[in-house]
DNA sequence: CTGGATGCAAAGGGTTTGCACGTTT
DNA sequence: AAACGTGCAAACCCTTTGCATCCAG
């Protein structure tokens, strides 16, 4: 897949594209398609990932994973930072200031040869909800 | 699994420690199953899952995911920076200051009520091999 | 009309697990 | 002897894919 293709318009994806961007809760691929399925009472899931992916490659969203067996996605693509509730799993998003990410990007820069592109930053602990 | 539970000694998972202290390459289960196969003609890929899960289980090593299918093992507990070549997949080590590290663990403090116990903070571009 | 989009079901692929046998303590 | 370790193969689970059909442009 890569951005010389075109796609055609579909309710699915336009729908898929709304509930990422409606939510801070970056769900997984079922999550979503458990939501639509009201909507939609033929969808399958395969669909739902073919769209997210065609989503992903359009630039629209981003795929997060953090470990687990399955992945969250984002309907924020730029690179930004993340929070995971060792708990219970909930994924928050997490500023950080632009002056603080410079200095984080510089500290890849202080060791070598390489080429970086981009970095990921992720925090892990226990949410507000589940701390008490 | 919990470290309550006692595990006897293993040739198989010896060897397997032996090869992630061994190597920087942050083998994945895989690699270290065909690795292993000449020495234990019997072995089996499975077996390398449990007991790479046991050696999780003891702190002895940790599980890498970078979001490919599969996952790689480092032979070192502790949490570090990792630098991925995405044109070749390969994973190196990347060494932070002290100081550094410290800086980052604060920028989580800033943002709020949650209880941070840990970050991971891994950098992506093309590695030195493969910039030419 | 053409080619992307969809549903359905099957296939993929990494990882886990049940079972019977082997091995450590 | 008791219980963990192992090989084997099957099961798991998330994700992808082939195919016939549907629908947007």
């Amino acid at each position: 897949m890569n951005d010389t293709m075109k796609y055609r318009k579909s309710r699915q994806r336009e729908r898929i594209l709304e509930i990422l961007h409606g939510t801070k809760s970056h769900p997984t691929a079922d999550t979503i398609y458990i939501e639509l399925k009201s909507e939609f009472p033929d969808l399958s899931l395969g669909n739902v990932y073919r769209n997210l992916n065609i989503l992903m490659d359009q630039g629209h969203i981003q795929r997060l994973d953090f470990g687990s067996t399955f992945n969250r996605f984002d309907g924020n693509p730029h690179i930004h930072s993340h929070f995971i509730c060792e708990k219970c799993g909930s994924v928050s998003d997490l500023e950080i200031d632009h002056k603080d990410q410079a200095e984080i990007a510089g500290l890849a820069d202080k060791s070598g040869l390489r080429k970086i592109s981009r970095y990921k930053l992720d925090f892990y602990g226990i949410c507000e909800k589940c701390i008490h």
